[in-house]
DNA sequence: CCCCTCCGTTTACAGTTGTACACACTAAAT
DNA sequence: ATTTAGTGTGTACAACTGTAAACGGAGGGG
């Protein structure tokens, strides 16, 4: 289990997550196997996903093993790190006094089963131990803050 | 408040989310004050900022309104609607099976104060009246599923 | 009345992303 | 040996992003 994502995971773009999908699903695969899976979804030529292979290999998310005649590919980061660490990328971007809220709403919209909540609760009652009484906004480089 | 996002937003980049932060905060302002907020925090050319400025006007993010000689700039959409909004695409990227995670980890790594907690709390006692037992993996065309 | 300063607009340019055609290479089939 | 089918590589090209120099118009100061 990863602690904390060091160093800011490689941006992964909408297409890339979903060839990375099916890599994480297969755990190794050929080109050709992705591409199939990937065509029962989307309508992309072969051409597009081969360049996508391409990319993320040199993008690093990817490596390859000459198998057979061909490639084997294999992703180099696991699932969860890539999706905690773009989690944690976008959380960046938000005003640091409105991560509860925007944390409600996806608790609120996000279907979870029955052991996702009991964990969550049990994270959270931890966090209560600990946890601020306010927080404040850091949008602005002077101390000001946003209302609400 | 919004209930549920309609059209997915808008992308909304990591350079532009620095300007939008600013203009949510103070509501209405002239260019020439987010200029020098903004370089308070970054040192980008006034001109790199007044780009990003047209550009979030074109994309429909932010309106002017002439005022004196110059432009006011407001933002169009709320900043609880941009967040939850991108929020939600990038959960939509993640195996369905795998969101619970994901959340566990922000709720983990995010600061909270005791009342985010509480909303939390209050939501998740209520989601588990009737969330499901297993969320199966949507991550490949057949109903194949991933481990873990 | 002229120049300067402010602010918005035009233009620029490299890098990334979405999409894809065409070509090269090699193992297999004829 | 020649063709063929399956893979990977090169190239392409428009849209978007990050970053910014330069220009043009209008009001203020001299």
């Amino acid at each position: 289990m990863s602690e904390s994502l060091q160093s800011s995971i490689q941006e992964i773009t909408p297409s890339e997550w979903e060839l990375m999908r099916i890599v994480w699903t297969k755990g190794k695969l050929y080109s050709r196997e992705l591409i199939d899976l990937l065509q029962a979804k989307r309508s992309w030529s072969d051409s597009t996903i081969k360049t996508l292979l391409r990319r993320l290999v040199k993008k690093g998310l990817l490596t390859t093993e000459k198998q057979d005649r061909r490639f084997l590919y294999t992703a180099t980061i696991s699932e969860s790190d890539a999706m905690n660490g773009s989690a944690e990328q976008l959380f960046d971007h938000l005003c640091a006094m409105k991560k509860g809220a925007t944390l409600l709403n996806l608790v609120e919209h996000v279907t979870l089963t029955q052991t996702d909540i009991e964990k969550l609760q049990a994270a959270l009652s931890e966090k209560a131990k600990t946890a601020p009484k306010e927080v404040s906004c850091d949008c602005l480089p002077n101390g000001e803050q946003c209302e609400s």
